[in-house]
RNA sequence: GGGUUUUUAGCUCAGCUGGUUCAGAGCGUCUGCCUUACAAGCAGAGGGUCGGGGGUUCGAAUCCCUCAAAACCCA
């Protein structure tokens, strides 16, 4: 059968995900093997795969691989999260193009809608991970919003808020006049603005003094109920306790005195406006200033506001009139344009409203106690560790969590109301009423003898479900099971029952093995599953944790949305194969470190321009991915080579001594891989694997043994079974040790090499160990070896020599060949020399050059000029070896150095010294004739 | 403003407990090859006194101090 010239990826991949998926590989159940388990990051339901996700996920893969192979019971988490915001304003905008409005329709109907959506479209990133060749077992896939995970975060709620942890409160909340909803402070981005700062005085009620206060939000002034001013600052102190009258809604206001005033920014002046500023807030409670919300939930000017003609228009139009107005009535002093950050919402883009409102709150102090503590003690790995610093930061300061969010899209708080606004939470309005009855001893019935509870309107924050992720996604699939589960009954840790979940799942796998994220979320979702971990199960969620850095652009930015920069994963994969994409991302990134990705980026962020560079064909090539294609191919290829030799069985053994050194040198550098792979160092534990493959099996060790054609001069054409059969072994470990990175190639591979029988695949074959070393000074001398051919192989390319037709002679001055004996045919073969010649004379007209202490000539005619040249060549090598000996020698003169260092650097250093002073006599030697 | 990190070849980055097998890789560049596995390839080559300065040490890309530049997190 004819093989491709060319590896092809497409039809191969597909191929083997399908046949991987029939045979239930991935597929784990609890047994008696130790478990390795990671749980995926769920990604968003509205989302499709991006540049991140393709190096998480591949990461993941590559560890959940390997521990299949090394016959773990490996079992990977897939699943998405509802992602309240953001889907809630994609079915808004599904229905509005409907002709349906929200507030039209009940939140039944709603959701119905939603999970409508949902169903349609939020499968298509798990889809697309299985072009990604992710081995997740899928019929484990799990939802935040389906009825266990739902349930676990109800209970969770109630759990806390009998612990007395969740509160209710009025408190200043970020709020996104988009979403209509309040988020937490980590869910606002900071951006630069250039703004303006106006200079607006504000008037002593009888016009006899007047304060100038610097704003950047003028539209804020009609919430003023204070100017603040710092205690200290002389140009203010007689005016404080006196008043000022706000301008254009004229009412009259003290002027306070507070530390927290910089008097060197604008005047010295601060207005304060309570309702619409944390800091003025705080200064607010402080000097029990009045609150008067002026800007209402969809971010336009409300009736509070007091000006007629500004009710109902936006916050920056607002700013626009009232500056107007201002000048108009000559209370504005001037205007400086001004730089300053301005928070956006991370789901709309809005800007941030800061806002007084009702929300539940879960308080943080000691429920991330342990948290903090079991990181910072490594009982919890972060690799890189340095991330432990910026957790650690947070988590000393970290504030309560903003539970509550103003949608119908999420977990609806258990929380329910009666006629005088008493509370009761309770995981269903059964119970609540139970409850109610307990505590004040009546129904909770209305006059007209129904029920009075209400349940609040809003629901969870999406992170109340994820960071019960690693508990909640191992609740049993069935309530028979749940009931069943020794977990369910006595409760993990001897706390409370574990959340909806137990079971034997939860039992056997939880805690999981590895959490694998980026670091941008170490704070929403890293943070608070540790928290949730110890508070709900009394046990870690995951012994490590593997930040991934964020990917940029060439030009160093993130990859976003706006941008435009990010290319689609999907077509990368068509280009590059998704193993060579795998490849690519996983050679260029290390731990922890961003990873800068080489495809083209838009001319600009303008519609047009980036719609162009996405129509472009050439704006999706990259270097780093398609060094995976080529290594694929490279693969490819010496399985056709491979498949191509005719076996000989009349043949002895021949090779020997290359096997003998391939097996050396495979388990040197694999002892190198296991160990980086261990320390989650997957980007060298791949450049090793590529260069065991390539430079050593391919370039030396196949060059090595390949058959020479058949030809009058003793090429057989045929290879030896022995050494064809360890070729192939040493090629199906390789393959093996790669399949975990490149999954799709070593796959097809391996099917192929030998004879296999149905149902077997490499995903789970053993994965290679490194064994122990039968002859150290094997490589020793196969490097001598190497050295030797190089150095032929470069006189050739200075002189122009062809390599197949100009054969030339070798002469080493040696008499003691031993060090060269078990190399010299293959020294021979690859140098393409006719004759090996030992002795200790030198030909009159020869090139030399000198490897290790040995002489060695190239018998050559060469005229004055080429001689000079190799002259100096020989004097510059001379040189080195001089300056080396010098250094070495100056450390052993060295009475401290000898004294302190370590014995063996010592010895390393005399055995330095002797190899010099050999080279230095053979190139003396070298250079008399 | 507080904190963390980074600065190594033209570009992007490795370099783990200090010791010339440690000054590396890939890409790019240059030279020569369609040598019957692979031009998505083969064989060679050039290129950096490891941001500046100081210190510790027998010895520093590696540890400490300082300056400069940049990035990120928090406020």
């Amino acid at each position: 059968m004819e093989i491709s010239k060319t590896y092809n990826p497409a039809d191969t991949e597909s191929k083997w995900y399908q046949y991987w998926l029939e045979h239930k590989f991935f597929e784990s159940k609890p047994d008696e093997r130790e478990p390795f388990t990671i749980v995926i990051p769920p990604p968003n339901v509205t989302g499709v795969l991006h540049m991140g996700h393709l190096l998480n996920n591949t990461i993941q893969d590559v560890l959940i691989r390997r521990a299949r192979m090394q016959g773990k019971n490996a079992c990977w988490v897939p699943g998405t999260d509802h992602a309240a915001i953001a889907t809630e304003a994609k079915v808004v905008a599904m229905l509005k193009e409907k002709g349906i409005e929200k507030k039209d329709i009940s939140r039944e109907e709603f959701l119905k809608y939603a999970f409508e959506w949902k169903e349609k479209y939020g499968g298509i990133i798990l889809h697309q991970l299985q072009k990604l060749g992710a081995s997740c077992d899928w019929s484990r896939t799990r939802f935040t919003m389906e009825d266990n995970l739902s349930e676990a975060v109800i209970d969770a709620f109630v759990q806390l808020y009998e612990k007395g942890l969740i509160y209710r409160g009025i408190r200043m909340v970020n709020w996104d006049p988009v979403g209509k909803t309040a988020i937490s402070d980590d869910e606002v981005i900071f951006k630069e603005n250039n703004g303006k700062l106006y200079f607006v005085k504000y008037q002593s009620p009888q016009g006899d003094y007047s304060i100038t206060v610097a704003t950047v939000r003028p539209e804020t002034i009609l919430g003023d109920t204070a100017v603040c001013v710092n205690p200290h600052d002389e140009r203010y102190k007689h005016l404080v306790g006196k008043t000022v009258i706000v301008p254009i809604i004229n009412r009259e206001v003290p002027i306070i005195a507070d530390e927290y005033v910089d008097a060197t920014f604008g005047t010295g002046a601060l207005k304060i406006t309570p309702a619409h500023d944390i800091n003025d807030y705080e200064i607010g409670l402080k000097h029990n200033l009045a609150v008067i919300d002026t800007i209402a939930d969809d971010g336009k000017m409300s009736e509070a506001c007091g000006v007629a003609k500004y009710v109902g228009t936006d916050r920056f139009i607002c700013r626009k009139e009232i500056i107007k107005d201002i000048k108009a009535a000559g209370l504005l002093e001037k205007e400086e344009d001004y730089k300053n950050q301005v928070g956006t919402s991370e789901r709309t883009g809005a800007i941030i409203e800061p806002k007084l409102s009702l929300q539940w709150f879960l308080k943080m102090q000691d429920i991330s106690k342990p948290a903090l503590d079991n990181v910072m003690n490594d009982t919890i790995q972060f690799h890189p560790p340095k991330f432990k610093n910026m957790y650690k930061s947070w988590m000393e300061n970290v504030r309560d969590w903003c539970l509550s969010r103003q949608l119908w899209w999420g977990q609806r708080i258990p929380a329910y109301y009666d006629e005088e606004g008493n509370i009761i939470v309770a995981k269903n309005l059964a119970e609540a009423k139970a409850k109610y009855k307990t505590k004040y001893g009546k129904s909770p019935l209305t006059p007209e003898g129904g029920i009075s509870l209400r349940q609040d309107e809003d629901v969870l924050d999406t992170w109340a479900s994820s960071w019960l992720w690693p508990i909640s996604v191992f609740s049993p699939l069935t309530p028979e099971e749940g009931k069943n589960s020794p977990s369910k009954m006595e409760g993990a840790g001897g706390r409370l029952p574990p959340l909806g979940s137990g079971g034997k799942d939860f039992d056997y796998y939880y805690p999981t093995s590895v959490l694998v994220t980026g670091f941008d979320i170490i704070f929403f979702w890293v943070a608070r599953m540790i928290m949730a971990g110890y508070e709900f199960t009394g046990k870690l969620p995951f012994k490590d944790v593997y930040f991934t850095g964020l990917i940029r652009d060439r030009m160093g930015r993130k990859m976003s949305k706006s941008l435009g920069n990010s290319p689609e994963a999907l077509r990368l994969i068509e280009l590059y194969s998704a193993d060579g994409v795998r490849f690519g991302l996983l050679r260029s990134s290390a731990a922890g470190n961003d990873l800068l990705f080489d495809t083209d980026v838009p001319k600009s962020q303008k519609v047009e321009d980036v719609a162009a560079f996405m129509n472009d064909p050439k704006s999706h090539d990259s270097k780093l991915c398609e060094q995976g294609r080529n290594f694929a191919n490279k693969i490819w290829n010496a399985f056709r080579l491979l498949k191509g030799w005719e076996v000989d069985n009349s043949l002895a053994y021949q090779h020997a001594t290359a096997v003998e050194w391939i097996e050396t040198k495979f388990n040197t550098v694999f002892a190198e891989i296991d160990e980086n792979i261990a320390k989650y160092r997957l980007s060298e534990a791949l450049t090793d694997l590529y260069n065991l493959f390539w430079d050593d099996y391919c370039s030396w060790y196949l060059e090595m043994i390949k058959p020479s054609p058949l030809t009058p001069e003793g090429g057989t054409g045929k290879v030896d079974a022995t050494t064809y059969q360890k070729t192939v072994e040493i090629f199906d470990k390789l393959l093996r040790a790669l399949h975990p990175f490149m999954p799709f190639i070593t796959e097809e591979v391996w099917q192929n090499i030998q004879d296999r029988k149905a149902g077997e695949s490499i995903c789970i074959a053993p994965y290679p160990k490194a064994e122990t070393i039968k002859d150290a000074t094997l490589v020793g001398k196969a490097q001598l070896a190497f050295e030797t051919i190089i150095q032929i192989r470069n006189i050739r390319s200075k002189k122009g020599l062809s390599p197949v037709r100009d054969a030339l002679a070798l002469h080493i001055k040696a008499t003691d060949n031993s060090e060269f004996a078990p190399f010299l045919p293959y020294i021979l073969r690859l140098a393409n020399l006719t004759e090996i010649k030992f002795s200790e004379e030198k030909p009159a007209k020869a090139l030399s050059f000198v490897v290790k202490n040995y002489e060695c000539f190239v018998p050559f005619e060469e005229n004055e000029t080429e001689a000079q040249a190799s002259k100096a060549d020989l004097q510059k090598e001379l040189d080195y070896a001089r300056g080396f000996r010098e250094s070495t020698l100056k450390k052993l003169s060295n009475e401290k150095f000898v004294a302190n260092a370590k014995p063996e650097v010592i010895e390393n250093e005399r055995k330095k010294l002797a190899d010099a002073e050999a080279k230095i006599a053979t190139l003396e030697e070298a250079l008399k004739g």
